[in-house]
DNA sequence: CTGAAAGCGCTTACAG
DNA sequence: CTGAAAGCGCTTACAG
């Protein structure tokens, strides 16, 4: 690999000329800075990241961590971030945790020891050591989406408990009185905010949630797929199920497909994460949605700013419900769809 | 940021010492394993990869640049290239091209940069010329799904001819005679084979492809929806559309959706790329599956094997055609479902 | 405006 | 089994 070295000799100057032509400095001659392009382009000189980023203890990357790529909500979350670090000057490595602890520590670890300039991150569990490690060290961290209680570390989130309100409002007005939910994992605090939420409203309206009602997920499609089969050998299945993401929803679509039983007409669902394809399900899915893109822009930027040693807050932004016809046909007419959702993932 | 320095101090012994305990060389006396191990876990070193990959001028690390994230389908090959590369010792960094030819330059030339081991690309455009120089270059690079033809590297993709053929063969079966098209981009290798081998299935059956029924696309939705638009203003609408990849099948959908049109009944639709949703859209989509996950793990194995300095060859792998209800009822019961797609993407 | 030199944090022949 | 030393490719005070 041709080095600035040789770019030194081909153009008969110091590499610390070079240097400095290359990095724009400005008290380099017209001449100079010449001689070094046209040897770089004579050469192909490519300049070598990992020895300026030893020297100036900077990577230009920061890291994000997310629990599932296959998960179109991480991945609108994972492209906004490129896209806003992009615009900011910084690369991103991005680690799938997979919704698994260790996968998740192997990551952090793993982009630590890269030495990024700052991490995001999206914990899989409240628990991973190295998480916990990271928000207390000297590397800038902000949590996006999920976040640890106690971490010392911005979080850049959006809040769903008006939105569940409204959904549960929702499923009442329809006549629903048996509803079911399928939990996230409660390590997680959106797994945790959605169940209590959910409880909560219920409760405002006097409906019960026995424990049969509740499937334990894990936000990835298998588990809502056995909850909802769970649900329909009940002798008192329920009436509308409430998959508190976007991949269990898919599952349970599996699950009440696979008896050949009719949504809302055999069982209603409603789910948490708008994505694009649920306006074409069948039926169009009732949802909860999150400005997801947004989310990852105010994150990088506060992260950003963290690096650059300002001060740095947590933000909350809405989710808002979205109605469909998955949970039977709604006393008010549908608000327009396409404007509601069909731009966000799409844009 | 504490050093190996600080740990030979700590441990009393030298740099080289505390080196070699680390990376596991065998010449090192079991009492300085444990000191170095002590003084690692007292002090909360981390090792500096930057640092290592400087001296070994090896990063451990692989380059994927894909065209677009947001498509399931690279979004499931991003995720076994990930665990194929993780199993294999690599990290891997993503670079999102978006199907912009600049993106692309941009990422490669990152990538270069960071002085990834190896390089594994899906080129959005044939013409980028830093994928050329990259393919070209001492960097090992390997093609997945889109190549370059003339560029130097081997090539693992789907080849979907015999699919296509299938399809058209199922749609002539219906009955259906005024077939359109929804293409991708000419520049990318997938683009144009969908498009011939689609041509010359029509030809086989003497069904003609007239210049209205070809919708120039780009693979992202909103392509499939404009060109669905223009399909439905014609005098003589199509009877039924093909969506050379899933995510224009979705902006066909939103399409046919806004004038309040039925699929199969007054157009039938047929994709390219399976993914989960196809089975739960209304109605379920006809399409052609690829071995996603497998081309993922073929070709991280094929670079893996470059980096290494062995002899490396493409590969093939067959597609096959899905067929569900959107093009009309089959004449043969269609098969299984979910054996035949419902693990791929969620396994 | 330019250059010589130190040093970032590692690894690895070389010598003992 | 261990250590002193060179060197990977850069950047950046420092001196001129």
């Amino acid at each position: 690999m041709v080095s600035i070295k040789d770019v030194a000799t081909e153009s008969g100057l110091s590499v610390a000329t070079v240097s400095r032509a290359l990095n724009g400095h400005p008290s380099v001659s017209d001449g100079a800075r010449e001689r070094v392009l046209a040897a770089v382009e004579s050469l192909g000189y490519r300049p070598n990241v990992v020895a300026r980023s030893l020297r100036t203890d900077r990577t230009g990357t920061i890291g994000l961590v997310i629990s599932d790529v296959l998960n179109p909500y991480f991945t609108e979350l994972a492209r906004a971030v490129e896209e806003e670090a992009r615009a900011l000057g910084y690369s991103v490595i991005i680690g799938n945790a997979d919704e698994r602890a260790d996968l998740e520590d192997h990551h952090v670890r793993g982009l630590l020891e890269r030495r990024i300039d700052g991490l995001l991150v999206s914990p899989a569990d409240g628990r991973s050591p190295m998480t916990l490690e990271a928000a207390a060290g000297p590397t800038p961290v902000v949590f996006v989406d999920r976040w640890i209680p106690g971490a010392d570390a911005p979080v850049v989130r959006a809040d769903g408990r008006d939105a569940i309100r409204d959904l549960v409002d929702h499923l009442h007005s329809l006549g629903h009185r048996r509803i079911a939910v399928i939990t996230g994992p409660t390590a997680t605090t959106t797994g945790r905010e959605r169940i209590d939420a959910f409880r909560e409203a219920l409760a405002e309206h006097g409906i019960p949630l026995p424990e049969a009602y509740i499937g334990r997920g894990d936000f990835q499609a298998e588990s809502g797929r056995l909850a909802t089969e769970r649900f329909l050998d009940l002798p008192e299945p329920p009436d509308v199920v409430f998959a508190t993401d976007n991949l269990m929803a898919l599952g349970a679509l599996d699950a009440i497909a696979a008896r050949g039983l009719r949504v809302p007409e055999d069982i209603g669902l409603a789910a948490f994460d708008d994505i694009p394809w649920f306006s074409h399900t069948d039926p169009p899915i009732t949802t909860i949605a999150q400005p997801t893109a947004e989310l990852g822009r105010v994150a990088v930027r506060a992260l950003a700013s963290l690096i650059a040693g300002e001060p740095t807050s947590s933000t909350v932004l809405p989710a808002h419900l979205v109605v469909r016809r998955s949970c039977g046909e709604p006393a008010t007419p549908p608000q327009t769809d396409r404007a509601a959702t069909g731009g966000a993932a799409r844009e």
